[in-house]
DNA sequence: GGTTAGTGTTCAACTGACTGAACAGCTCCG
DNA sequence: CGGAGCTGTTCAGTCAGTTGAACACTAACC
């Protein structure tokens, strides 16, 4: 919602993109993807994005040729071509498949709703999803987003993380989002939470995304150099949860973490 | 892997984009994703889309810092932005919502392996997955293409399809392509099996994409003027496979396909 | 009806992105 | 060692994509 003007040359801080018809239409894309509607004209992207509506025009046409985008009379929506994408990025993760493998052989876990998740910024995007279990049923798809202080997948993935850039994301007078009563509210809160996590090798998630409803996250060491950083994590009801059980899953969830690990799984 | 050059000036074919850059990135994009191995250096995707490599040395800098692709040393991947914005598309389909919600609370539906699917060119994607039994785990995920003439979805939506376009998509003597014995082998055969389906409002696959799998599919009414083509299918194994029982998938399957395709759910 | 505010489209001038050859780094192999 | 073959990067000239004002259109409003 802020402003996101995506100029020629934005200012001073960064050097223009060699390729900037590339980087309005990603710019496009985004816009696209966080209206709230999904359906945007072309001067309502040319306004939000501060470029000229000829400039726009071009830049649509060259994305519905592509198929990255649909018009529908004067509104634009995303293209199917994106889930392909999409689609061919998560087969490529060799991760997601062994995550399938694993869940559905594990003794507790096959049992239970399980995600497989990837730290993007300050928030984690999940990238699949295994249901033994139609007792919770998740709201959340693959690929949806959802705050690290949120969740406990998050706050698995950032206790990874060195101290000085947990720092630099979240300040200890940060104001981190809520949604019930038992969300973290700042930063201080959830660098206290951090030291937790890594000693007892897991994180815990008490209600603090949904009433009612308690997580269990582990992260996954990275394989190769530049591999992204994954996280796994259970869901279960506080209503029948138990000590015993998290310990049953967490020690699966710790095996599956090695094996995903482990370039020779 | 037929030769894809994505020039300046085509040919004489079509008239040049309005926007190169901007179609060349997403000709990158799927050669990326069509790859075999999903990893191409800046050397191969110039050799095989005929682009300058100082140009997609551009192209590939603004893809990278629109995050739509990663840089592994030499190597080139898609991105994970990519999940993101096709799981975007996904969640303003409310079809996708409305198709989950319909399924769990099916009488005979929600104990099987639901998909809803949609056209793309010659081939079906599919858009979700609804698993309520965990006899038959479909390899195939979210996003994934199937050619029309292998499954139920895709015979059922191009039943749907007027004959002069059917005809354009498949010549009587097409070869289509072969994954099991039973596959349909020309435009001819499949020209015969769409007259069925008309009269009967559904389309059966007996064995044509997996031994020992058979499916049904209905076609859902596009809603809107330009919406997608969308279609349904159950997945079961022959071997416990009733005619019973299939009237019943058949059933709902349609009640499901009336209720996406009017407007007020 | 006329006016206003919105839409998307057109077009010629111009500025900046694209080009391609030359460069630099690397691994391999005789 | 030295050359061949590969990688990706650099750079100045030029050609084409971008620009913004003017246009055409529809819808809503006095």
């Amino acid at each position: 919602m802020a402003d996101s003007r995506v100029s020629r040359t934005p200012d001073g801080s960064g050097s223009a993109s060699p390729a900037p018809a590339v980087t309005r239409a990603a710019a496009v894309l985004e816009a696209l993807a966080s209206s709230a509607t999904g359906r945007l004209t072309l001067s309502d992207l040319a306004r939000e994005l501060g470029i000229p509506k000829s400039s726009t025009s071009n830049l649509l046409l060259a994305l519905e040729e592509a198929r990255l985008i649909n018009r529908q009379g004067a509104e634009f929506t995303l293209g199917r071509k994106l889930v392909e994408l999409g689609a061919a990025y998560l087969s490529r993760l060799d991760e997601v498949q062994e995550f399938y493998r694993f869940c559905e052989q594990a003794p507790t876990l096959s049992g239970e709703t399980v995600r497989i998740a990837m730290l993007d910024g300050t928030n984690v995007i999940y990238l699949a999803r295994y249901e033994g279990h139609p007792a919770v049923r998740l709201t959340s798809n693959i690929g949806d987003k959802m705050p690290v202080s949120l969740c406990a997948v998050g706050k698995a993935l950032i206790a990874r993380l060195h101290d000085h850039d947990v720092a630099e994301m979240f300040p200890d007078d940060a104001q981190l989002p809520v949604l019930t009563p038992k969300s973290l509210r700042t930063g201080a809160e959830l660098k206290a939470q951090l030291a937790v996590i890594r000693e007892q090798g897991y994180a815990f998630e008490d209600e603090e995304s949904t009433t009612g409803v308690v997580c269990l996250a582990v992260s996954v060491p990275t394989r190769g150099a530049h591999g992204p950083s994954l996280g796994l994590s259970v869901t279960a009801l506080k209503a029948t949860y138990s000590e015993e059980q998290g310990a049953l899953m967490v020690k699966e969830l710790k095996e599956l973490a090695r094996s995903l690990g482990n370039p020779m799984g």
